[in-house]
DNA sequence: ATTTCATCCTGGAGGC
DNA sequence: TGCCTCCAGGATGAAA
């Protein structure tokens, strides 16, 4: 499940292996995963996206955007499973490839996602890498704060609501790029039950879950992200933070803080892990 | 306006 | 062994 970390890992390889790359074809192979104006018309963005260039590869929360040198730029939302690939067109395409882009050199980046949850959008831009008009001109649900940048002020702000802990930090349009993962793990160490109300939070406990937040995801950006079972990066390699998450799918398991057992119990609708003692309930 | 809830999907797990 | 059911998980759009 890509969350910001991932995504993050996936960018800084395009970065490397398509940039100044001339695009030779696009193609949709099942058009219900692409969504905003080119919506029933993806051949119309895929031509002309033809012979144009790789110019920027950036990331806003969870979403990934490939900025070219035409007024299209094409941007990725990869959902539960879904992931890119670099390789070369003469690997046969398996049933989970939904899209692909061919560039020069038989050089191929497939969009492969088996629970097809991802979606991709080709929406104009004004210029290079302009992220804001991009976000703006886009026909998809606004993003919230980017993590990193968020002061201790924002952040107080954020907490200011009789909502659960937990479904402000996956709300994507308060704060971008926290999945389940990322939450749980940051609620352990910040010492917060995923289950509390927001409001109830302590001003000093706010700010370490701030911290909290942002050591995390940077300390799993570092690690290459984590993969479960579906996530690679661009090369297929999967993600080394998974052997240092400290609660998430831990349950039954010695809190790595007390040795209490880690609990599982479903808050905002997902499965949520946590330390009973680390953590208390109030 | 704000918040909750069903829906989309399939591979893998668990029951029998 | 194999068939069946159940379920995770993020974002969206409808409903409350």
């Amino acid at each position: 499940m890509p969350e910001l970390p991932e995504v993050e890992n996936i960018a800084q390889s395009l970065r490397d292996e398509i940039i100044g790359l001339k695009i030779k074809d696009v193609c949709v192979r099942r058009p219900n995963i692409i969504r905003g104006a080119y919506m029933r018309q993806w051949r119309k963005a895929a031509d002309k996206l033809i012979n144009r260039a790789i110019t920027a590869v950036t990331r806003r929360g969870k979403r990934l955007i490939i900025f070219t040198d035409s007024d299209l730029a094409i941007l990725v939302q990869f959902g539960m499973t879904g992931k890119f690939l670099l390789g070369t067109n003469s690997v046969p395409l398996d049933k989970h490839t939904h899209f692909y882009i061919n560039f020069m050199f038989d050089r191929q980046l497939r969009l492969v996602d088996p629970r097809r949850f991802g979606r991709v959008w080709f929406m104009e831009h004004p210029g290079q890498s302009n992220l804001d008009q991009t976000m703006l001109n886009a026909g998809m649900s606004k993003l919230g704060l980017e993590p990193f940048g968020v002061t201790a002020r924002q952040f107080r702000q954020l907490l200011d609501s009789k909502r659960v802990i937990k479904t402000i930090l996956l709300d994507q349009t308060r704060i971008a790029g926290l999945g389940n993962i990322y939450v749980d793990e940051s609620l352990f160490r910040a010492g917060l039950h995923p289950g509390g109300i927001a409001a109830d939070i302590e001003p000093a406990q706010a700010e370490k879950l701030r911290r909290a937040v942002v050591s995390v995801l940077k300390s799993a950006i570092i690690h290459g992200g984590t993969t479960f079972s579906d996530f690679r990066n661009a090369y297929g390699e999967m993600g080394r933070f998974r052997r240092r998450l400290k609660v998430y799918q831990r349950q039954g398991s010695p809190c790595p803080r007390c040795k209490t057992p880690i609990e599982r119990m479903v808050i905002a609708g997902r499965g949520s892990h946590f330390c009973p003692e680390c953590q208390p309930k109030k």
